[in-house]
DNA sequence: GCCATCATGTAATCTGTTACATGATTAT
DNA sequence: ATAATCATGTAACAGATTACATGATGGC
């Protein structure tokens, strides 16, 4: 059994927040669960040419005045059924890949200083994500402080606060260790 | 141009924990770093294909007795300088997918009990994963406390300590929130 | 007797990214 | 001028999983 195509349900979730185009589809995924999704063209919009030929979508052309025409896709009762379906469904773990430490762990075979770039590299992104996330979760509690959705969107937030933090630690501890400063076993005495 | 192929550098680095076949690969994979990658045999038996014909593994036919019969391959020097080639180079940062997040997004579409189902398995998954950690962790510090590469282990062992309580500390939060007991905003003033 | 482990490999299939094609409008 | 945004879509391709095929040995 291939892995179920999340793609779907991802649209069809989106959707819910109210109709529009492939296009603002996109967007509305970058700004809102860009942080743990992504979705390309490349999968939107054969997905919901097929989502419509389910029934689970229905489309309305727009012309576009100026701009390009629209296909504005807006769920029907069946997408919105499925779609419930699929979210009592445990989530599927998702298969681990973590880049950085493979490289890591085979960090014996390079310089010392390879490793502390791919650290402070590391370090860095975990930062910056710290950053938007505050931010984020900031506008989001003044701007939309009704919003019947808005605590499981700062849930979604504060996970990755949560998760960065600790990575942001990690790397002072593994800066250490890699400088002879500490000993790994130390990390887990303590 | 195409994501990378990680499987490739995987194997290389694998190999240079000595001589072995693809059977063995994956189950050294499995035992050393499953917490945060993964291969198929699917994958691994092509790769080696295809890294024999390129020259950076060497093959060696060894007659089962009795079991069936090994291709046993090593890394070449050709091998490992590629390896180490890819070992300097940033870490790609992962397209992020978490189902999980996905569905409570959306969680505003179900019944409360569904979204905390979902918390409640989760955080049993990391409190799984906590345990499994931290007596690999103990394993290796008392088993092979001279190995060169034991610090690269247990650093990425420490990291997956270090998200999974986060992640336990979170599904708290998230309990909390979502029983009404507290709200999403409280967690971001304190 | 049966299951786990050892052992290799292929085929089908899917998911998903990236590049390409096209073109108007608006803000800088 | 020119870059960004709006807007839709296809084609090529790679990465990866799962299922299937095959079969022996050793422990329970």
């Amino acid at each position: 059994m291939p892995r179920t195509n999340r793609t779907r349900y991802t649209i069809l979730g989106v959707l819910t927040h109210g109709a529009m185009s492939g296009y603002d589809v996109k967007s509305f995924i970058e700004r809102s669960i860009g942080n743990f999704w992504r979705e390309s063209y490349g999968q939107i919009y054969p997905t919901l040419k097929a989502l419509e030929a389910e029934g689970l979508v229905d489309r309305e052309r727009r012309e576009g005045s100026g701009r390009p025409d629209r296909n504005v896709y807006s769920i029907t009762r069946r997408g919105s059924e499925t779609l419930r379906e699929w979210l009592v469904l445990p989530a599927e773990p998702e298969i681990p890949r973590h880049e950085l430490l493979l490289k890591l762990f085979f960090g014996a075979q390079v310089d010392p200083e390879d490793n502390l770039r791919h650290i402070a590299r590391y370090r860095a992104q975990a930062a910056e994500a710290l950053v938007m996330l505050r931010s984020t979760s900031e506008r989001l509690i003044v701007s939309r402080p009704d919003a019947a959705d808005l605590p499981f969107w700062l849930l979604g937030i504060r996970l990755g606060v949560m998760v960065n933090e600790g990575v942001v630690d990690w790397c002072a501890e593994a800066e250490a260790v890699l400088r002879g400063a500490t000993t790994a076993e130390d990390l887990f005495v303590t």
